[in-house]
DNA sequence: TATGAGCGA
């Protein structure tokens, strides 16, 4: 066996580490040219001990004098960027849900756009009939106090109002009927949402949506992780907008090798109520 | 290994 030979004259990489890092030794000013600018890197230890660099001026600033020129720089204040979790990237736009409030004082839950057993903020329809809703109240011109036009009788085919615009079941005559719900088919927004298992732990939410949405426009996305620690526990839910796109994502996703690993997917049961 | 969360008309 032959050994292998070390070159012992130049130190080791690690040891280049350790000598640049000792305390109170700086790095020598170093030069570099490139075309015609000359930068000059110099470091200090500032007042809080850190170590920095410092650049010469350099180009049309090569002479200026020291500090800042005002002609042709700004000195701002320190900056400080708050990072938050990004749970509701998908949904990320607010609406003002405000024009009716006159069904006050009902007992049970009431969907607030579509009159659903479900609260406002879970409505499947909230993003197309929200503005909708806002819009109707201006035409019947509810800010203003005129009296509404739509008290009148109106012919029996009543899909299209006078403006030509689809007027949903709950929302006609005013929008005081309640309790009908246009499908019979209520809780519509848990019976498109699917399981995912066998994530690997370092899947994020962004690469579920990556991930599924080719299959249909998704409602939700829900990595379960540890409350604590963040850890990722390895399973996701995600919900479609129609029960078809989960369908076919169950279909497509099934045993899909991602990571290093074999997706399992499956219809998610509901959780608690 | 594995079925989320929880402000509230």
């Amino acid at each position: 066996m032959p050994s292998i030979e070390f070159d012992d004259s130049k130190p080791s990489w690690a040891d280049q580490v350790e000598e640049e890092g000792d305390e109170g030794s700086l790095p020598s000013p170093k030069e570099t040219v490139k075309g015609n600018i000359k930068t000059v890197t110099e470091y200090k230890i500032d007042e809080d001990g850190q170590k920095c660099k410092n650049w010469k001026k350099f180009g049309n600033s090569e002479y200026d004098q020291p500090g800042p020129n005002v002609a042709t720089t700004t000195v701002s204040d320190d900056v400080f960027m708050t990072f938050i979790s990004s749970k509701e990237d998908l949904n990320a736009q607010d609406q003002d849900e405000d024009p009716m409030n006159k069904l006050k004082g009902q007992k049970i839950v009431s969907c607030r756009i579509c009159k659903g057993d479900h609260w406002t903020t879970r409505c499947p329809y909230k993003d197309t009939l929200g503005p909708m809703q806002k819009e109707l109240a201006e035409q019947l011109g509810l800010s203003t106090g005129e009296k509404e036009k739509a008290a009148e009788p109106e012919p029996a085919q009543p899909v299209q109002s006078k403006t030509g615009k689809y007027v949903p079941p709950s929302l006609r005559d005013g929008g005081t009927r309640r309790g009908e719900s246009m499908q019979p088919n209520r809780r519509a927004d848990d019976n498109a949402t699917i399981r995912v298992t066998n994530l690997s732990e370092d899947t994020r939410e962004t690469d579920l949506q990556e991930l599924f949405r080719p299959f249909g426009s998704i409602s939700r996305i829900y990595l379960a992780k540890d409350k604590n620690t963040g850890q990722s526990k390895g399973f996701a839910f995600i919900s479609f907008h129609r029960r078809e796109d989960a369908a076919r994502a169950i279909a497509g996703v099934s045993g899909f090798g991602y990571d290093h690993l074999i997706l399992n997917v499956e219809w998610a049961k509901p959780s608690n109520n």
